[in-house]
Parts: C-alpha cells; structure tokens; sequence
DNA sequence: TGTGACATAAAAGTCGTACTTTTAATTCCC
DNA sequence: GGGAATTAAAAGTACGACTTTTATGTCACA
C-alpha cells in the first residue's frame, strides 16, 4: 500500500500525509518523531523534515514535550494541490468532489467572463480547437481522448482570465474532470447540450461578448453540479 | 529587518519566503544549502527543513548537484495562506490585492446564496449583528472597529454556505479587507451604499432568498472592484 | 485542604560530522 | 567530433550529543 516513492522523504510524507487526510488519526492525535522513525525506518532527521512540511499544511502541529498533534480537518490548507490530491484518493472522495464542483461554479463563470476580455489571440484560436476537439471525439466511448479536451479547453479559460488566482485552479480542475470521468459511469458517452455549451463559449470569448461566455460558463456549472446530484444525491 | 520569530526555523522560513515572493530572486536562481547555513548562521538542518517547506509551497526547487533553485511566479501555490501574507507584505502587494478582490467576487456572491439555503438561526442571528455593528460604526472615524464588523460578516457568511473550500476563504477575506483599511485614505468614512447593501443581504439570508442574498452580494463585490479601480487604476 | 513555587523529565529543537547518492560537467579515447 | 568513462559538487541520509521548552508531578506553606 506504499507508494514507491523515489526518496525516503516523498515516501514518507505521502504515506503520513494520505493517513492523516483520510482521517487515520483523529484529530488530537499525537505521534512523536522518534516513534514514526521507527516505525518508517528511517532517521529522525527525515521524520523531522516531513513533519515540518505537513505542519506548513496545517495537518499536524508540533509542540516541545507534547508531540506532533494531528490537527481537525478545519484548519487544514485545502487548497493545497498536495493536500487535494490525497483526499481525492482517500475516503471522502465524494465529498471532495462536491466541494471542488461548487468551488468551480462560482469561479468558472467569472473567469470566463474575463476570458472574454483579456484572452490573447492565440488564446481565442486555443479554445476553438479544443472545444472543436470535444465535438470529435463527443460520441464513440472515447471518454480519455474527450477529457484531455476538456481539461485543456478549461485551463485556457482561467489562464486567459488574467487572474492568477484563477489560473492556478486550472490543477484543481484538471482533477475534479479526470475523478468524474475514471469515477462514473464509464459507458455513457458525454452530454450533447454540454459539448455545445463549451462550442458557445469558445465562440462568446472570441467574440468578446463577456456577458454571454459568463452566462454560458454558468450552464455548464449547473450541469455539472446535476450531474453530482444523480451520482451522490 | 528581520522577524522577531521565536525558533530558528521561523525566522529563516520568514526571511527567505518573504524574499522570495518580493522577487528579490528571480525564478531561476540558485541557492545553496551550505551557504544559506552560514548566512543565517544556523545548522545545515534547519535550512534544510526550511527548504523543504519552501519546496511544498513550490516556491523552491532543490535538486542534487544542482541546489536550490527558485521557481517562476506561475508555480507557487498562491493559495497558501503563508504565502499570501508574504505577497501581501511585499512589493507586489497592489497586484495581489486586485487578484484576490477578483477571487472574492466570484466566490462571495455563490457563497452567500448558499448561507441562504444553509445558514444555521445562530448564524443568521450573527449575521444580523455584525451588520447592524458595522451600521453602528459606520461614522465618525471608526474604521477599526467597522473593520472588525466587517470581517466577521463576510467570515460568516462563507462559513454558513457550508463549503469547505469557501470557508477556508475566510482568512483570504480578512486579509483583503484589513489591507485595505491600513493602506487606503483613512479620512473618510465606509461607503453608506456599502453598509446599507450588507444589512439587506443579512435580512435575504434570514429569509432564506438565494437569489436575493447573491444578486446583494455581487453588488458588494462591485463596490469593491470600482474602489481598487479609483486608488490604483 | 487547597495553592503556589519548585523540580523533573519528556519531547522537540539544534548542531556537527560522517557518509551515500545522484548527476552535471569534464576528460579522454576512438 | 562524438560518445563513454571519470570526477566532483551538491543534496540526501544517518547518528549522536546537546539545548530548550514545558506539561506534570511534588512538596512546602498557608
């Protein structure tokens, strides 16, 4: 059940680090260095190391003469790609996936509402071939070829919204897309309504037409958000 | 120049994270642990331990036989709340205020629709006082304490849509609009529109109208971005 | 009996050094 | 000139000694 690993510290800090987001150890649980050394085999200056990045997550607190203390899901940094990458793996998939679906309904829209504003040439001819893409490949069981797409198509979109913030949940994105795609119903090629959406968007940015690409987003938004509803109501 | 810090290791993670997002490396750079040992005058160990923790915020890449070398804006996970604080306290602050109010008025608008399906009495209760301390504090010069209010009101209202992901947006906020308090004009008073607009979305969310409580919000969230246009166009 | 000062020890924090491993860069041979 | 062998530089790992903080238990005093 280990991961491979290439390092004594990636290995440890992923296997630590999946435990704790799949809520092994309750929070308040304390672990002392000296003890995960142990049981990892490895010297405490590793232990020391991975305790030191999980504590930058907020996942664990390390007090003198008390331990490494296992901190509530509250304070977690959730928006850490690491962190989301483990608890999709882990036990509250679902309720990952909810929270991640959610997240991108409100930012999606925005940003591509901003696309329409800021996105390059280059950009506009990108989204085209991408959304053209998914047509291809829309019908036919060809569920791998269409994701690559859609991941693409929104990546552009929050990379051409100019805003970082956006930009940087392109990741987030790109995991929400693939956990849906690996995890449902692998039989049922994509829905039609939501392949032109993206077709209309592609077109609004191009465009220019801000109001039209945010409103369009914000369809595709509620599908996805239906789509959750039927598979985990 | 230096944080005050107490731990070794806060101190150099401070310093070299702050000088990092203030650019004063650019993307690229190397860095050596044994040098950085000397130049803070600290072990090996706990430069090492401070890098790791760089690593996970992909400020830093560190390589054998190469060193520590630091890694393009686009990288960085922009969502660590560390990470923000250090922006925020550095050169590019103005930019990092714009891409979170961005953030904020995507977020806050779908959040306070879903405070009004999921708010708990408590928080409406909570929400109503905040917004009634912020009409009490709204003149005559008292921007700490509407402050407070404020920040209280929007922490609430991302808590009560009972998401995850937005409720860890709480601190983002408080962030936001504490900057913008300390580094604005001063002199005059919070925007009555403003206040007025805060007070209605507490009442939509008592009365359980999503639409209202978003459409409210987003209204906000418009006077916030019309106010960075004016102090940094 | 309760309370506050004190002593104890447990655990993290720090350090120095020695050694291993990876790998960029150089050298050398064909 | 190109490709294989060599070298060395830097991070990675390990270990042991020591320091510092601090929770907790102890003891004296009121």
């Amino acid at each position: 059940m280990t991961t491979p690993a290439q390092g004594l510290h990636s290995h440890v800090l992923a296997t630590l680090g999946l435990a704790i987001t799949a809520g092994e150890y309750p929070p308040g649980t304390v672990l002392r260095t000296d003890e995960l050394a142990q049981r990892f085999d490895v010297s405490r200056t590793v232990v020391r190391e991975v305790v030191r990045v999980l504590e930058s997550m907020h996942l664990v607190e390390s007090r003198r003469r008390v331990g490494v203390t296992v901190l509530p899901t509250a304070s977690w940094n959730v928006y850490d790609p690491q962190v989301i990458r483990w608890r999709l793996a882990g036990a509250d998939r679902p309720r990952q996936l909810r929270s991640l679906t959610v997240l991108r309904s409100a930012v999606e829209p925005v940003a591509a509402g901003l696309a329409a504003h800021n996105a390059t040439p280059d950009q506009c001819r990108e989204l085209t071939e991408q959304a053209l893409g998914m047509v291809a490949t829309s019908r036919g069981r060809r569920l791998e070829e269409y994701l690559v797409h859609d991941i693409a198509f929104h990546r552009v979109v929050l990379n051409a919204s100019g805003n970082e913030m956006f930009a940087r949940l392109g990741d987030v994105v790109a995991e929400v897309l693939t956990g849906r795609t690996h995890h449902h119903v692998m039989f049922e090629d994509p829905d039609p309504a939501a392949v032109t959406l993206h077709v209309q968007v592609a077109e609004a940015v191009r465009e220019r037409n801000a109001a039209r690409a945010e409103e369009l987003t914000r369809q595709i938004a509620v599908g996805a958000l239906q789509e959750l509803d039927v598979l985990a109501p």
